[in-house]
DNA sequence: ATGAAAGCGCTAACAT
DNA sequence: ATGTTAGCGCTTTCAT
């Protein structure tokens, strides 16, 4: 026996076949007589025989390795991204290779193209793409190859596409809000952009504004500026908690001065107090935490005094105090959609006759994956445990 | 022009010099005229060539790749150790690959083991070997191969290893809790051990209960089964902060009995009531997220009824309500050391006379990291922020 | 159903 | 400082 980790040809050897017959036999190829295979199969086992994917690569070209791409690790949302593109991706029999961005569009651009395995090892790559379309130019770096985005919301997809429900869910967290009696509800996310601005937004942000601002009007809510807070994560979250804290006590200590006034008319004012913020629209739980904690801050209590929903369903959610209501996005759903698109492709490869150079083939797919409105404490409080 | 990818040989043809030339001038090995290098490298550029790490990897037998294994992704210990990881391995131009288990050992073997990878691919792995100790035979698994153990706990450790301050850690966040002034402390962690067996636990979380009921005997207070909770996780976490909620109210009404029978001292009982919980250690962060959402389910308020501290320094730790005081891991030092002993070994092999087949080589050694406590309003309140 | 030949793209080892 | 040779372990192709 030889002295390193045995090869092809030794298992071959030892089962008195030939190298390839031994291939076929492991590869579970048709043409290969039963009980060839299962002497093939039996030696390999007694050697401990491992196949070198680093030769089977170089050889066939294939890889069986996805590459997944996304911004970070540590984050409520992320994580629970990479656990389903990863359980999903491990179940089809691949290999999922994850790489975070940190937010980087250089970094991204680096992923895609000058990582070293980008094109030649990897069978497929999922990159999520918020606040990507801007730095990095895909069609230049993608030659072809199987590639998806998650969540580029382009009207016109270049790429396989599988969304977020973003304006959707945004809407139906708004409604909920309204039927929960809110009157006066902020929403906290990129910023404000006036509704004619929103009419063709391609950002998650954007479309999940669009919807909330859309249910605001058809409830004959306001939506202006002065509602509108910046907040994305659970620093810039605390920040806007604390904003929307010090909103709410100057309208309380305004109706208060409203309700002295009242009694000694000799003032002059403007007419009719701003009510106080009674509800709070989150881009994503991960600001809605940071928005919580920043409200606490002021000792101002979720949802006693504001109702607070978010989006993405966390899986901290469940378990923070209060829990978070929030429109709990597929997740599951959207790594079926991602990979299903990938596989179809590199099938396609596979078949093609090879010529087709930059493999313009299939035009790009677009999916949009379901959500589920999951009302928590932070709306409708622990009456509902 | 070929017309698949650019090979070395279209650079080194195109530059012209031999492909050892050109492979020389773009690893920025010595031996190369700067004049060369440089047109190699603009041919290089201009082609847009990109190494075939594939047949780099089958020639040389390596791969500058570091497996890290850890239990899942979607959790706020996990998410942040990844991260460190991750972090520290790209800094130091090496790749990490990560993997999950989701708790399985025989997903962990498999990781280590079958993985057509190991063994092949990766120059060192990294491996959270919590609760791995016992079905995971890694000896056997691991030919000599560069493997780091993280938080493994052995006495006389057999691989390297990187461990978590658990006894010191844990006895730091208990006396907090007495010096919060608390004094009948619950436990909240695997279950009560009796001190005897704790003397030679090889295990992280009886590591910590070591440290815990040292600091509670050491100050005179009691360590018993009555004030040990199970709880490692957050719907865990949840049970144990019901049941704790009970032993509360079950404690209050009873001292209310007492004072009643003061007044009429007719009644037997034992002497002495059962004085409430007034703080809680519980043995990581992800727990104590969960205790405190179910002390919230009883109406029981942190820190104001009774104060709760974790341990490892999850992120959202500091955006939660409210924010949980905790021992903090040093979790970059960890990837650090754990980098540190890979890259050690993986020179000694590389200097090697490659003759020592198990390369026994260099003795396993270890390494703890550093803590801090930091208190945060779950002991402390608000006062502090 | 099985085998033989050839070579994927690169780099260690040995020339020059 | 540069070039030549050989082959890593596998699989595609073509024979038998």
């Amino acid at each position: 026996m030889p002295s390193g980790k045995p090869t092809l040809r030794d298992v071959a050897k030892a089962a008195g076949v030939s190298p390839m017959t031994a291939s076929n036999a492991l590869h579970g190829k048709p043409g290969v007589k039963d009980s060839t295979r299962a002497k093939v199969l039996a030696v390999a086992e007694k050697l401990d025989y491992r196949i070198n994917l680093t030769a089977s690569m170089l050889k066939s070209g294939r890889s069986n390795i996805i590459h997944i791409i996304v911004n970070e690790f540590d984050s409520p949302f992320y994580s629970k991204l990479v656990e389903s593109l990863v359980t999903e991706t491990t179940e089809r029999g691949l290999t999922p290779f994850v790489e975070q961005t940190r937010y980087s569009p250089d970094a991204a651009k680096h992923a895609l193209a000058n990582n070293p395995f980008s094109g030649q090892l990897f069978d497929g790559e999922i990159i999520h793409a918020s606040g990507l379309n801007a730095g990095v130019p895909l069609s230049a770096i993608n030659h072809g190859r199987p590639l998806v985005l998650i969540d580029a919301c382009e009207e016109t997809p270049t790429f396989d596409t599988v969304n977020f429900p973003n304006e959707d869910g945004a809407r139906a967290a708004v409604q909920h809000l309204i039927e929960c009696g809110c009157h006066r509800i902020a929403i906290v996310g990129d910023g404000y952009s006036p509704r004619t601005e929103l009419a063709h937004v391609e950002s998650s942000s954007g479309l999940r504004l669009r919807g909330a601002s859309g249910a605001l009007l058809d409830a004959g809510l306001p939506y202006d500026e002065s509602t509108n807070f910046i907040g994305y994560g659970s620093d810039s979250g605390i920040e806007a908690g604390h904003a929307i804290a010090e909103a709410m006590l100057e309208a309380r200590a305004q109706s208060a001065d409203d309700t002295a006034e009242s009694r000694s008319p000799g003032t002059t004012r403007a007419t009719g107090s701003t009510p106080a913020i009674d509800g709070i629209f989150c881009i994503n739980d991960y600001a809605a935490f940071g928005v919580i904690r920043g409200l606490a801050d002021y000792g101002i209590r979720v949802p006693d005094d504001v109702r607070v929903i978010g989006f993405d369903g966390a899986t901290a959610g469940s378990y923070t105090t209060p829990t978070l209501s929030t429109v709990q996005v597929d997740l599951d759903q959207l790594a079926q959609f991602a990979l299903d698109m990938i596989t179809r492709r590199v099938e396609q490869r596979d078949q093609g006759d090879g010529r087709s150079d930059e493999s313009a083939g299939m035009p790009a797919t677009r999916a949009t994956i379901g959500y589920t409105l999951v009302p928590r404490e932070s709306t409708v409080g622990s009456a509902n445990r």
